[in-house]
DNA sequence: CACATAACTCAACACGCGTTGAGTTAGAGT
DNA sequence: ACTCTAACTCAACGCGTGTTGAGTTATGTG
């Protein structure tokens, strides 16, 4: 669970306390390769219709080599969710700047969240397919939509910005899941462009209401 | 699949043709336990979640009677979904009258229709349950949007009806699963009025942009 | 080299699932 | 009374699951 960055190269103070001996973890492929075949399985299929056996199978290594990595299935999923840093920042970003146009670029943000590139993306998928099934991702869905998003407008004056910002959040949330998880047709059809010509005046509504 | 009413109580042309013999269909109250167990379970936890077993146990009869009366975990599940004429009617409603409180009246039917009475808001909240994992719920939710939102549109003059319709119909859907599934705090603990009045401009900026 | 330990393999487990089929009970029609 | 058939029961099936434990291989460290 949660945001650590955790597995940086940096050996640091090595040669101090306990003398371990014996192999060292190795280069750490197979480790990295059945969370990139779990975040896939998750993103595509969700937490309870994807398998272990398939995810092993995916990384080209035996089941229960996962459970010696990540204790048990519960822990793999909590491991892929971690959500990479670089789609944070585009929330960060994207409520700085004039007011006139914060419901475009928030919508801009969102979409290119969720539909940018899959080591992104991913994350996002597996939480929000994974949210309905698994209090792991459910749990985590809320704390995204509570720490990331509500709190980008804390510095906002109006007494209800929270509301305002939980409700732009999960409408949002709404529009991506009916484009790319349900595929409304209408949605899924329909370009970037008129998604954010569309979506942007109704976001500028509720973040901004004022303007 | 898709919305029938079937399961009328009055028993209509009952003399009529095939003289068939042998006992008839008791007080269906076997039946109806079924299904009102399973879709109080397939509400609350979903598709894959629901067992056939527990749905069994929670009407009091057999695993394998279900099998007998619906024919699948499938079936079964199809025959949940069919959603209440009374909760379509709101919709219906819902769009007529003035332009400059549609988006009011649309949130309003929304709520309504998913946090009402159980008997109209369980196939919904089945339906969403189910859809991320499960082909059926997809489908009936993708008509549901399509058909059921999408097309009240119709009548409209602008020639993007059909996606504002699917845009304010998506965010309505994120915002109930925020509040209703996933227990966005922010969202779950404001009342009925300050979800309205804060929604609805956004939706009236999407189904009314001239007004 | 020798050892300690990580990485990996293999076979099996207990469990719960959807589903089946054969058999019993009960009630409406003749 | 007899028959037909729906309603219901019971035991079992095959399967795929997450998980475990014992055993093997490889490799960095002393």
């Amino acid at each position: 669970m949660s945001t650590q960055p955790s597995k940086q190269s940096q050996p640091s103070p090595r040669r101090a306390q306990p003398p371990r001996r014996g192999r060292r973890p190795g280069q750490e492929s197979s480790r990295q390769s059945i969370l990139e075949a779990a975040r896939a399985r998750f993103a595509a299929e969700g937490f309870t219709a994807t398998t272990i056996r398939r995810v092993a199978a995916d990384a080209g290594v035996d089941a229960s080599q996962v459970m010696q990595f990540f204790r048990s299935k519960e822990e793999l999923f909590a491991a892929v969710m971690a959500i990479p840093p670089s789609a944070l920042e585009r929330f960060a970003t994207a409520f700085e700047g004039p007011d006139e146009h914060l419901g475009e670029r928030v919508v801009r943000a969102f979409l290119a969240a969720w539909e940018g590139a899959p080591n992104e993306s991913e994350p996002l998928m597996a939480m929000l397919r994974g949210a309905i099934v698994n209090d792991t991702a459910a749990a985590a869905l809320r704390d995204f939509i509570e720490a990331r998003l509500i709190d980008k407008t804390r510095d906002r004056a109006e007494p209800d910005a929270r509301l305002r910002a939980a409700l732009a959040s999960s409408m949002l949330v709404g529009l991506v899941t009916g484009r790319d998880i349900i595929g409304v047709p209408t949605l899924a059809e329909a370009d970037v462009e008129e998604i954010v010509a569309g979506a942007a005046p109704a976001i500028q509504a509720i973040l901004a209401p004022a303007t």
